[in-house]
DNA sequence: ATACAAATATGAGCATGCTCATTTTTATGT
DNA sequence: ACATAAAAATGAGCATGCTCATATTTGTAT
C-alpha cells in the first residue's frame, strides 16, 4: 500500500518527521539570529549555532547549504516584509509616483539597518542572482521574480494613468539598479542618520520624476 | 654612527634588503596572478601562491594582509591603467562628455573581464571604501581619492565650458554610483559579450546628457 | 511485533585563511 | 672580525566552514 499522507511536497506537509523538521528550521533561525545580532555575522562561527540550537554541526548544514544562505533567509523575509508592508498601507496608495518609490527604498534600508555589518556579503549578491559567482538557486530566483513584479505592477500602474512613459520590463530593471547602488552608498555612509543617503535618494528620484513627467523621451 | 642609507620610506628605496623585498612581492603577485588566471580565485589556496613563489605561507601574510587584498592590488593596478589608458589618449581629449563618461566605464569593464569570477567578492567592496565591514586601509582610500579626483576633474572641465551645471563634489560622488550599479548588472549579464549592459549604459548616459544639457536644474 | 527502507542526525575529519613565537638574514657600530 | 639589533622568513598550529561515512530515528508493510 502506497503512502496515505500528503502527496504534496514543500512546506505544510504534516507528520511527526515534518513538524521535527520545521521545529528544527526555527530553532536554527532563532540561534542564528540571536547571535547575529550579539556578535555580528563574522563573529558566529557555525559551532556556535548548532549548540545553541541543540543539533550537532552537520545537521545545521542539511538545512542550510552555506552559512551565507543562513543570512540569505533574512533578507528574503525582510523583503517580504517590505513588500507587505507597502501593500498594507493605505498611505501608500494615494501616494504619487516619486513618493511610492523613496517609501520602498527608504523603508527596506530602515530594515536593513540591523544588520549592515553582513550586508556588504550578503545583500549585494543577493540582488545579482544570476551572477556566476554563486550556483544561484531557485529560491533566490523566486525572490528576485517577486521583487521585480512588484515594482513592476507599481510602474504599471502610473503608465495606466499616463503619468508614465510605457518603459516595459526596463523600468523594474531600472529601479533594481538604483536600489543596488544607493544601498552601496548607504554602505559607506558615515553620516549621522545616514542623511546623505537620504537626500542622495531624495535628488535622484525627484530628477527622474522630472524626467519622466516630461515624457516622450525616445526610450 | 646613524644609518647613512636613505632616509625616505616607502618604495623605491635601495639597498640589499628592498631589493629582495621587492622581488618577493614580485613572485607573489606573478604566482597569484597566474594561479587565479589558472583556476579562479576561490580555488587557488594561499598555500598553493605561497610554494608557487617560492615562500613560506607566513611571508605572504607579511606582505598582504589578506587574500583580498591580494586581488585588492590588481584592481588597483586596473585602475591606474585605465586612467593612465584615458590620460594618454588623445581620441579622448576630443570627445564630448557622455562619450568620456561611457569609455572610461567600457574600458574599465573589458579591463576587469579576466577578473570577473571574484569581482563580486572583492570589487564592490572596493568601492565601498569606507563601510565598516573591513577595516579600511589608507591603500584604499589612496586610490579611492585618486579616482574620485580623475571623474571629478573631467567634469570640472565640462562645467568650465558652460557645457554642465555646477554639480561640485556631486558629479563625482554620482558617477561612481553609476559605475558600481553597472558593475553590479555587468556581473549578472548573461547575454553575449555583455551587450545587454553596454545598451544599459548608453541609455543612461545619453539620458543624462539630454538632462544636463537643458541645464537649470535646481541642484 | 518485526523487518525493512527512507529520512535524518551525527561528529570526526579535511582544507583553508590566518597568527605568532621562534629562527634566520641583513645592516651597522666597534 | 665580531657583537648587536632590527628586519624578515618560517612553519607549526588555530578556528572556521563544510563534507561524508556512519549511526539513529521514523514510517510503512507484513
Amino acid at each position: 500500500m502506497k503512502r496515505k499522507t500528503s502527496a504534496r511536497t514543500g512546506a505544510g506537509k504534516t507528520g511527526k518527521r515534518n513538524e521535527n523538521k520545521e521545529k528544527t528550521k526555527k530553532a536554527i533561525l532563532a540561534a542564528a539570529l540571536k547571535l547575529f545580532a550579539e556578535k555580528g555575522f563574522y563573529n558566529t562561527s557555525t559551532r556556535a549555532i548548532s549548540r545553541k540550537a541543540g543539533i550537532a554541526e552537520g545537521t545545521l548544514f542539511n538545512y542550510f547549504e552555506t552559512k551565507e544562505d543562513l543570512a540569505l533567509y533574512f533578507f528574503e523575509r525582510e523583503m517580504d516584509e517590505v513588500i507587505g508592508w507597502f501593500e498594507g498601507n493605505p498611505r501608500m496608495k494615494r501616494a504619487d509616483l516619486p513618493e511610492k518609490l523613496f517609501a520602498i527604498i527608504h523603508h527596506s534600508l530602515e530594515r536593513l539597518e540591523p544588520y549592515e555589518e553582513f550586508i556588504g556579503a550578503v545583500y549585494l549578491r543577493a540582488l545579482a542572482p544570476s551572477s556566476k559567482l554563486s550556483p544561484w538557486r531557485l529560491q533566490n530566483q523566486e525572490r528576485e521574480l517577486r521583487y521585480l513584479r512588484f515594482i513592476r505592477d507599481i510602474l504599471a500602474e502610473a503608465e495606466a494613468d499616463d503619468r508614465l512613459p510605457p518603459l516595459g520590463d526596463f523600468g523594474a530593471y531600472a529601479f533594481r539598479l538604483l536600489h543596488t547602488a544607493i544601498i552601496s552608498y548607504w554602505l559607506q555612509d558615515c553620516s549621522r542618520g545616514k542623511e546623505q543617503t537620504l537626500a542622495l535618494l531624495d535628488r535622484c528620484l525627484k530628477l527622474a520624476d522630472r524626467i519622466l513627467r516630461k515624457g516622450g523621451w525616445d526610450w
